[in-house]
DNA sequence: TGTACATCAGTGAACGCGCGTTCACTGATGTAC
DNA sequence: TGTACATCAGTGAACGCGCGTTCACTGATGTAC
């Protein structure tokens, strides 16, 4: 399996997880193997266990990159709630989708590959600094209602993720009851704004 | 591998459909095999191949008559709109989540083992009807507001449902960012609470 | 600057395993007369 | 009612396959002096 120049890869702990985030993306998040990951990378289906303590612990890996990316570019879009907390709050939903077209193989690991996010510290602090992009913008937003009417901001990111999460999952793969005539970024969008209306963040 | 009485099993199509979705329920979507699931139906693993095609045939099977009992289900909740559409429409939210309770195995089968349904004409009838009773329902729904307000019931169909399978599929199983401190029912409901009263369907 | 040597990051062969599927078969059932 | 026979629904052995993982190994790199 020796394809390169050098004896030495220099770089294959990293080129293991970007090949196992196209091999599950091509593949499907279960069905992905350490050999095949390694063929990828070009090197023997050996080498991967000088970097991970086995199969598991590569798919963790790949989750947990997927994580801190996914936390970065929420926090990017989100932008402190600037200029508006609710055009803002948009914005972090467009990028939510952003991020499960842009990096597929990331979020089906993350998301869809059956594994376990306690049984890892790095990959369960990952998971839950992402989480709370998504709480601390829905705080920020929800500040902007009179305390009587203000809803808990744990309560509605989980419901904006749970409504990402759903488009994503039913509308942009070929899902069952998936080929609806609009598009996944306007069927957010447009659930969203619903939502928000009913929150009475906008106006009628 | 022959446990039984007979030679015959008498059912062995139904009991490797279920014993699949026992499967399923316990390994995950992609981990089933069909050499277990006749291992726990008590027939040799070529026995199978006198009633499905193979492997995908056998967990299309699955995945169909989940959809048929999936949209039962929907129906009976709904109940066509009684005693008033709203109350109904809350009532066939929480069927949903009844059935990703009571029926994980063909939940999964139908939705996170990445079957296509194109490929299968019965198990597409089985998925759009289910689909049809959600619009159905949003349609009968939708008309109590003025026409000029009046969304489309394919669009409310979809955004309910991608809020009910974000739901399940975040904060029904163990997936990362879990746990919430709210059960998925009462998620559900209040996310669907709240976006009614954004559609004008609930006042203040 | 050279050299001896420890450490690191690969190799490749081997293992045991369970899978999906095929095959010739056989026991049980249903049917024609 | 009995019987011959076709059909059906199983068996069990076999196959080729690719997997995850282990092992002793070896080539390349880094470091002490």
């Amino acid at each position: 399996m020796p394809d390169r120049k050098t004896y030495h890869h220099g770089n294959l702990r990293q080129a293991l997880v970007e090949a196992t985030a196209v091999l599950i993306q091509e593949t499907g998040p279960l069905a992905f193997t350490l050999s095949e990951a390694a063929r990828r990378a070009g090197v023997s289906p050996a080498a991967p266990y000088r970097h991970f303590k086995g199969r598991d612990d590569l798919l963790e890996e790949v989750a947990r990159q997927g994580f801190v990316d996914f936390g970065e570019r929420l926090e990017r879009a989100f932008d402190n709630g600037t200029p508006r907390p609710l055009t803002a709050f948009m914005r972090m939903g467009q990028a939510y989708l952003d991020f499960a077209v842009e990096r597929p193989g990331y979020y089906m690991a993350m998301f869809e590959s059956g594994l376990s996010v306690a049984g890892n510290a790095d990959l369960l602090a990952a998971s839950e600094r992402a989480q709370r992009v998504l709480i601390d913008a829905a705080e920020i937003m929800a500040k902007r209602l009179p305390p009587d009417r203000r809803p808990p901001a744990r309560m509605v990111a989980n419901h904006i993720w749970a409504l990402s999460h759903g488009v994503v999952e039913l509308f942009l793969r070929g899902k069952p009851g998936g080929r609806s005539p609009v598009g996944p970024s306007e069927m957010l969008e447009s659930g969203a704004i619903i939502y928000l209306r009913g929150l009475g963040l906008i106006g009628e």
